[in-house]
DNA sequence: AATGAATGAGGCTTCATTCAT
DNA sequence: AATGAATGAAGCCTCATTCAT
């Protein structure tokens, strides 16, 4: 009835269905039962609902992950940057139901600090682009956190704004212009 | 045991500080105990929790909006939108858990579809400001709610990141980088 | 459909009745569908099937408390602590699932230690009697706990039993002389 | 990791441990993993969690007659019934757990009629003590059931008193004096 | 207008038991 | 004979909502 996959997996697929649509209020029944298994067997995999969350979340972030790849670093590091934000859009583009539940859990705070830990382990490649950045002095004086929440908010942003590929374009600008000083920018009041 | 206030502020003063410490999964009744009302009456204002929720939010974005008075027009764009910057920041820090339990009940899709409208009817003078730059020619070609989704989204993470005075001054110029075009910026690659 | 008592009152029958006939893994449910009452009122009044247990046992305790009345301390020992026999075994000839449910939660720790202790506190009365004994020289050296427990042993032991009129005082006298030191019987050994 | 017993064996272990601890609630799985074996061997050795109950009762039941063994009928019987008596007390000492248990089980009703009554058939040694006291006059005037009772209560508050040698011994014979009449005791009112 | 007891649907979780391998 | 994943009934408890007083 359902797809051949693996329990998890399958118990997984029915959750970001449903987790989308209807919010984590959705009863562990009713995910149980649109995987295709029994309510006690959810329980097998995940003795909690809230295991099933934090599974939920680093399964999700280790997909994207996946869909990152390494990094070129032979590109500048404007160019690494967008090949990242290039991709997680690709990721967020090819499966919405996965970003809007990855965004859920980590908006909600439902994923618990330590999922949410693991889950930041994962994009040790990411950062250290953000820290190359840093090294050629081409960031703005804010902590690197911050300027890290920057880039994924507007990537959120660009994400479900829904964009042709002009807009996606000044839309990266736009956050690369938020992040990098613009010394020879003159002028920049009304 | 609560303040002579009306009974329904007293029971928005009450949900802000229980849903901003445990989440809006606060039990109706919890809500009506700390505001030193029966269960009963809650209702008496509120005939759904659905109702509680949207009506707290509509209170808080009015608050907000109140704080954000009105906009000097006399001021440049930029400065104009600074001053709204800077109030709004001014609420967020004067009244916290205000300011997070709006944003919980926005992030969380738990104020209805409606409510949420109402309240983006209040910010009519702000999103005023915005067309305005927009005739000057000084925006990104970016849809306007895109651009608003931008400002507010910078303006929450400066809140909720505890900047100190100047760092505060980097994260608009950040914003306003963001937002604006930069015509003269030579050479942006690496 | 049930007595038009009060609530918890109802609750309590309806739980002696069913914990006596299938122990005290009878649900909830089924305890407050006897008692005439919702699932959820059940838990109005007790919010733990724990304090449920608790609330009983101290029922139950403060009802034989009551039955022991005061002790008439014109009369002598012996007959001081009969009278307290046989007003026990009274109440238990009375209302046999009252006695066993008593039993029942308190043989198998149900009563959590709390309810225990503010049980025993019911009993100082007859305490006082023992330790008059103690003081009179009546009892063997062993300690008053253990006598305690030897008296409410046999008790126990001549209620369920359904003892004639003749064999009670057989069974009382038993009591007696297991705890007291009986210096004129001569050689008690074999 | 566990002993290479044969598998009832080591369930029964198991399980003693378990349930001591826990109470009989601990579910078969539990039960089963402590023993080393899967769930489902569990249900090949014991069909029902019932027959787990009785199985482990008629075991505990056997161990306890086995410490008995035979009854020296030279002796007096006072001396048998001492006798008995000291070996059953060995026995509960000497593994806690195993008395701990089949008394929980006893005493709980857990462990089916069936199970009680053949638990009951090997004691018939110490039965046949007690009849033989019965015709040489020394016992009370109850029934036989009655006097055993009598005994095993008091054994198992000397048991669970952790009383020293002394107060071990005037423990038997407050139990002896309890179900022996005493001709020569002179005036036992008062 | 205020109360708070009553409701019952629904949520999470446990567990004895089965069965295909 | 052994395994352990799968099952689904049943248990305890929560909570938004109603309503008689």
């Amino acid at each position: 009835m359902v797809s051949m996959k693996h329990k998890p997996e399958a118990i997984f697929d029915a959750a970001i269905a449903l987790f989308d649509e209807h919010g984590v209020g959705v009863s562990t029944a009713k995910v149980a039962a649109a995987a295709g298994v029994s309510n006690g067997t959810l329980f097998n995999y995940f003795p909690t609902k809230q295991a099933l969350l934090d599974g939920l979340y680093l399964h999700l972030k280790a997909e994207l992950t996946q869909s990152l790849g390494d990094i070129d670093e032979a590109l500048s590091i404007r160019d690494q940057v967008e090949q990242v934000w290039t991709r997680w859009l690709g990721w967020a583009t090819a499966t919405p139901s996965h970003h809007r539940v990855a965004r859920l859990l980590h908006e909600s705070g439902l994923a618990s600090p330590e999922a949410a830990e693991r889950a930041m382990a994962l994009f040790s490649n990411s950062q250290r682009v953000l820290e190359e950045a840093r090294r050629q002095g081409l960031l703005i004086d804010l902590p690197d956190d911050y300027l890290a929440a920057l880039i994924q908010q507007q990537l959120e942003l660009a994400i479900t704004a829904h964009l042709d590929t002009t807009q996606q374009q000044v839309a990266f600008d736009a956050m690369w212009n938020s992040i990098t000083s613009a010394p020879t920018k003159a002028g920049n009041n009304t």
